[in-house]
DNA sequence: CAGTGAGCGAGCTTCCGCTTGACTT
């Protein structure tokens, strides 16, 4: 008897083959096989938002695939994964591959042997409520999405978006924005007493003036005090010790992963993603394919009990008892949608540390694996203690303060801490001086520091994703896409990992705020949610919950339709004067990206090219280098003389020649930021030590 | 590494969530 298994991940479908005998087939349906079509709306709006489905294109090799192992086999079992989307692609399979097994489902949270072996033993119906959900979701997106953009095509610019989720992502942007724009710097004080104590010097910093909180807004304030604080006496009023203890953060979802992978390695959410993807898929190590992290999509921090264990094994042997909490830390999942159906990122195997497979990986291989099983290591680890100390020191009428940690014991801290967003969250890790209470101390000098309170900062890629993930706002398979959407549609742009609005994308907004307040709000996700639940929960039936969001967005979409004047975005000025007729050139959008028009179009059909001037000379031609972005967005350098001269290369060339071949050199900005002078051509012997395929690099994939 | 825009009005753009590859130096 052959049983035939759908998973949804390829990777996913190995490994549970290796666990199951000879009687089992795993393939993988590569996610959805069927959707609403791309070209039509697809949902009967008529008949009850009756939607028609088809199998998704590109995907036609995967199906036979599924189809000819279906024909195979005497059962078919299907264990996409246990969540809503998991749900309805069972049920899809079930549909297009017309199984008449009720019993077809089944589940596990974690590839183990043993939750494989008892997820087949038990196969369930498919929950037909969960499946609705997923419709009503899916159904609600496509309408919001393919009636909001259309609306904008026609009023506003060709090829615009809106969406749920990419809306709402542009909206806090734009908020954010408008916040810094109101901010109003207000100036405040901070006076600090520098006292002798013994041979170290404590710095107190002013906390109170007449027993309430210091509050000193400009010089003059500052200097009435400070009148009275020259002459004072300083003395010690109370010294505390307060052990504190601090617990390791949890092992990493997608969205945490993401963050702490812009953090401290500085990258986007799309090359992390791509990077933990070679991870889970498998490099070769010593000949054997191995996947070195578990599944990076997920939005849970729960880890198996045998991953869990082995780590706590390895603590003790590593690091020693102390290092081992008594029971085994417990996390709890952030806020939003939790559905939890993979475990959180950790690594395959504990065994396998960084410094072991470095030369197995690339450099970003490396440094994100290494960031993974530091950050699971840790999550396993007692909590830090540390010893914080308050002096407080009277003066007066005038109540100072200086506060200090030190580690006691480090724990967890000695393998990883969890960066931080702002440099003003920057941790006090220093000790105070020892002083006793009663104290009386010399004053060695007063010092007086004006500043300003600072406007909120701006979002990162990081921070949006994980404001998006704390209103329960995308997918952890999203948060990638999503920034790329908003950019590609000039939305916003990112500028030094900053996210800015554009114009388009603030005129966008405000369009939607004034016409679908609903859908641009920060909640109306959360309370979609809650209407699913309600579904699944079989308290609702989903065309009723589609039918009362359409209803009310029919009509403010029509009064859209009606009201909404053509907007015309006025081309931005570019100072330049066109020298065929004198009038202003203006930037103007092309298919190619941003060029030079003259505004006397169409009367004065000039067109230059945006060009980026370098300060370097070509020495082929002595003319100037350019710099140009090709098609896919990489910047290159060519000579201004082209085509002329065809000078190209893709690193900045500078004003030597190759002392030994004669070729013009070039700088190459490495991963780091780093620059390295590097001689362009490739048969130059200044380039013979180069190592030319370094070796145990992962072979690229066929 | 050209050329790009408007209109004529053909045929197309667009959503969110599951998955993985296909392309370059």
């Amino acid at each position: 008897m052959k049983t035939l298994i759908i998973v949804e991940s390829p990777t996913k479908a190995k490994t549970i083959e290796r666990f199951l005998g000879k009687n089992y087939v795993v393939k993988p349906s590569m996610g959805h096989i069927r959707d609403l079509p791309k070209s039509n709306m697809g949902v009967d709006i008529e008949h009850n938002f009756e939607p028609h489905y088809i199998t998704i294109r590109g995907k036609g090799d995967v199906i036979k695939v599924l189809r000819d192992e279906a024909k195979k086999a005497d059962r078919i079992l299907l264990a996409s994964d246990p969540d809503r989307e998991g749900e309805a692609i069972a049920w899809h399979l079930r549909e297009y591959l017309h199984l008449d097994n009720d019993k077809c489902r089944i589940t596990f949270n974690e590839i183990t042997d043993k939750a494989i072996k008892s997820a087949v033993a038990a196969p369930r119906e498919i929950d037909i409520d969960k499946v609705e959900a997923q419709q009503a979701r899916r159904i609600l997106d496509r309408l919001v999405g393919y009636e909001i953009s259309p609306l904008l095509w026609k009023k506003v610019k060709k090829g615009l978006s809106a969406g749920r989720v990419q809306s709402v992502a542009v909206r806090l942007i734009c908020d954010r924005e408008a916040e810094i724009k109101a901010f109003v710097p207000e100036e405040y004080w901070n006076i600090f007493a520098y006292l002798q104590s013994g041979k170290n010097e404590l710095v107190v910093k002013l906390i109170k003036i007449k027993n309430k909180k210091a509050h000193l807004p400009n010089k003059e304030a500052v200097d009435e005090v400070v009148a009275r604080l020259q002459n004072a006496q300083y003395q010690v009023a109370s010294v505390t010790v307060k052990e504190k203890k601090r617990m390791p953060a949890p092992p990493f979802t997608t969205s945490a992963m993401q963050q702490e992978a812009s953090r401290k390695l500085n990258m986007t959410a799309k090359k992390t993603m791509q990077v933990a993807q070679q991870l889970y898929e498998g490099i070769a190590v010593g000949g054997n394919i191995t996947g070195l992290i578990s599944y990076m999509r997920t939005d849970s921090v729960r880890i198996n009990d045998s991953a869990q264990a082995q780590a706590r094994e390895y603590i003790k042997e590593r690091y020693g008892e102390n290092f081992l909490p008594a029971k085994p830390n417990v996390f709890t999942s952030g806020k939003g949608q939790v559905q939890d159906a993979h475990e959180a990122i950790r690594p395959t195997s504990i065994e396998r540390t960084p410094a072991q497979l470095k030369p197995f990986l690339t450099p970003q291989q490396y440094k994100l694996y290494k960031l993974i099983w530091e950050r699971f290591v840790a999550s396993q680890m007692a909590p830090a203690i540390l010893d914080q100390t308050t002096v407080d020191v009277q003066a007066d009428d005038c109540l100072f303060r200086a506060t200090g940690s030190i580690v006691r014991f480090a724990s967890f801290l000695q393998v990883y801490n969890e960066g931080k967003d702002k440099k003003t969250d920057k941790e006090d890790v220093s000790a105070v001086a020892p002083v006793k209470e009663g104290e009386i101390l010399p004053l060695n000098k007063l010092e007086q520091k004006q500043n300003f309170t600072q406007p909120p900062s701006r979002y990162t890629e990081a921070t949006l994703i994980k404001t998006m993930e704390e209103l329960g706002i995308g997918r952890p398979s999203t948060y990638a896409p999503i920034i790329d959407t908003i950019l590609s549609r000039c939305y916003v742009v990112r500028e030094e990992k900053q996210l800015y609005p554009t114009e388009l994308g603030s005129l966008v907004v405000e369009l939607m705020k004034d016409y679908f307040t609903d859908i641009i709000n920060v909640e109306f996700t959360a309370s979609m949610e809650e209407k699913l639940d309600e579904i699944e929960e079989g308290r609702a039936e989903w065309h009723q919950v589609i039918a009362d969001f359409y209803g009310p967005f029919s009509k403010t979409l029509a009064a859209a339709e009606k009201e909404i004047e053509k907007i015309v975005i006025e081309p931005e000025q570019s100072g330049e004067v066109c020298e065929k007729c004198g009038r202003p050139m203006v930037y103007r959008m092309g298919r190619y990206g941003r060029f030079l028009a003259c505004s006397g179009f169409p009367e004065c059909r000039n067109t230059k090219a945006i060009v980026n001037m370098t300060n370097q000379k070509c020495l082929a031609c002595g003319g100037n280098i350019v710099q140009h972005k090709s098609r896919t967005g990489r910047i290159f350098y060519g000579c201004d003389n082209y085509p002329e001269c065809k000078y190209v290369s893709w690193d900045m060339p500078i004003d030597q020649k190759c002392p030994v071949c004669g070729t013009q050199l070039t700088e190459r900005v490495q991963r780091g930021g780093e620059k390295q002078i590097i001689c362009p051509n490739k048969d130059c012997p200044s380039r013979q030590n180069e190592v030319k395929k370094p070796k145990g690099r992962p072979a690229k994939k066929k």
